[in-house]
DNA sequence: ACAAATTTAGGTCAATTGACAGGTTTACCC
DNA sequence: GGGTAAACCTGTCAATTGACCTAAATTTGT
C-alpha cells in the first residue's frame, strides 16, 4: 500500500510570536524582521555565525537599533528559539485533532508529517543545532524538551487507544522509541543528505514497522 | 527476554590518533594531550567554547605553543574530528567480526552495544555537535558520513545474510533506518536526558522491533 | 659533545564580539 | 498639530578571538 499518494499539509509559518503588551506596529514587524533573519542565519550558517552586528547588517539596520529591541543577544536567542518551537507546536496541534479515522490510519499519517517534515531544509537545520545547544544551555534543553512532549502526545494516544491492556508509562515509552526513530532519520535522509532520494522508501518502512511494534508489543 | 545480563565490552580509548611519521616522543604526547583537552571542552561546554586560547589555557600551555603544534583553529579542529571519529570507527570494526553466532543474535548485540554507547556522556554530547556542524562545514559532513557508512557495516550485512531475497539497496535501506533510528535516541535517552532511566526497556523495543523489520519486510 | 630538530615563551596585530551611553527621528494618540 | 513614548542611530568601551612573528630553551640523534 503506497503512501505518495496521501497529501500533505505544508506548513508555512516559520515563526509564532507571543502576543506583544503595548508599543507601535512598527516595533512589532522590525522585531519580526530581526527574528526571521536570526532564524534564516542559523539555518544557513549555523550557531557561530549569529553575531548581533551580523543579524544587524542583514536586516539592514543599525547595530544599536538591534540593541534597542534585544538588550543581549541572549536575549535575542531566548526568544529566537521559543517562536521557532511554538511553531512547530501550533503544527503539532493541528496534527492532534484528527477526524475519527482508525487509529492506524492516523498513526501512519502523523509519522508521514512528521517524516516529511524533516526533509525541509528548515527541520533539518534547526533541530540539529538546538540538540547540541540543549546540552550546554539549560533554558534551551527545557524548552526543547517541552517540544517533544508536545510533539509525541498525538502519538502517544494513538498508542493508548491502541493498546488500553498496556500501561501508562509503556505506552510512552512506546512513543517515544517512535518520535526518537523518526528524529533520527534527520542527518542521514534530511535536507541534502545522501538519503534524502530514500525517504519515501524509509517511511514505508518505519510506519510499517511502528504498526506493527505497537500492535503486537509486550512488555 | 530481558537483555540485561548480556556482557557489553566498552569503549575507553577516546581518541585515536594517525601514525606519525617523524617527531620526537614528548611531540606526540603533547599532541594527544591537546586534542584530548580540546575534546573534553568540546563535550563539557560546545563548540562555540572551543577556542585555541581556551584550549591553551586547559592545557597549563601558552598560547604560542599550541600553534606550533597546531597552526590554525581549523587544523586542529580536523585533527580533533578525525581523531574522535577514528575511535568510533575501530569500534565499530571491532563488531564487525563477531564469532558465527545466528544473525539475529549478532543483530541484537550489535544495536544493544550501539544503544549503550549512546549512554554514555562522550557520544551524548559530541554527536549533537558534528550533527550540527555537518550542515555547514563540508569536511565534517564528508568524514561523518564516511564514519556512518561504516556503522551500518555490521547491520547492513546481517541484514543481508538474513534476507538475501531482497535486493541490495533495500537491504542498506532497512539498515539505514535501524542505525537511524537508534541515533535518534541520542536526545532523549543519551546521557542526562529524560528517558535514560528507561533506556533499557527502549533497547528491548528497539531490538524486537528490528528484528521483525528484517524478518518480514517487503519493499 | 655537538648540531639539528623540536618545543616553549613572549608579544603584536587587526578584526570581531557584546554591552552601553547619548543623542535624534519617527510613529501614534489626543 | 502638538506632545510623548517608541523607535532608531552614532559612537565608544573592554574583552576576546585567530593569525603571525621572533627568540630562547630543550630534547634528540649521532
Amino acid at each position: 500500500m503506497p503512501n505518495q499518494d496521501i497529501a500533505i499539509p505544508t506548513l508555512e509559518t516559520d515563526l509564532v510570536l507571543p502576543e506583544r503588551e503595548g508599543g507601535y506596529a512598527k516595533g512589532h514587524e522590525t522585531r519580526e524582521a530581526i527574528l526571521r533573519t536570526a532564524l534564516s542565519i542559523l539555518i544557513e550558517e549555523g550557531y557561530p555565525a549569529l553575531s548581533m552586528r551580523r543579524v544587524a547588517k542583514e536586516c539592514g539596520m543599525k547595530f544599536g537599533n538591534l540593541t534597542y529591541h534585544f538588550r543581549s543577544r541572549e536575549d535575542l536567542m531566548r526568544e529566537l528559539f521559543d517562536a521557532v518551537i511554538r511553531s512547530y507546536e501550533v503544527e503539532f496541534l493541528a496534527i492532534a485533532q484528527m477526524p475519527g479515522a482508525a487509529p492506524e490510519d492516523r498513526l501512519r499519517r502523523v509519522c508521514l508529517l512528521i517524516l516529511d517534515d524533516i526533509r525541509t531544509k528548515k527541520t533539518t537545520h534547526f533541530f540539529p543545532e538546538i540538540w547540541a545547544l540543549s546540552n550546554h544551555d539549560p533554558f534551551v534543553f527545557e524548552r526543547m524538551q517541552e517540544l517533544y512532549v508536545r510533539a509525541r502526545a498525538p502519538l502517544l494516544s494513538i498508542v493508548e487507544e491502541m493498546r488500553p491492556d498496556l500501561r501508562h508509562e509503556d505506552c510512552e515509552t512506546v512513543a517515544l522509541f517512535i518520535s526518537a526513530s523518526m528524529e533520527g532519520t534527520t542527518m542521514f535522509a534530511g535536507h541534502g543528505k545522501p538519503f534524502e532520494p530514500r525517504m519515501k522508501q524509509i517511511e514505508d518502512i518505519a510506519v510499517e514497522s511502528f504498526i506493527h511494534l505497537v500492535r503486537t508489543w509486550k512488555r
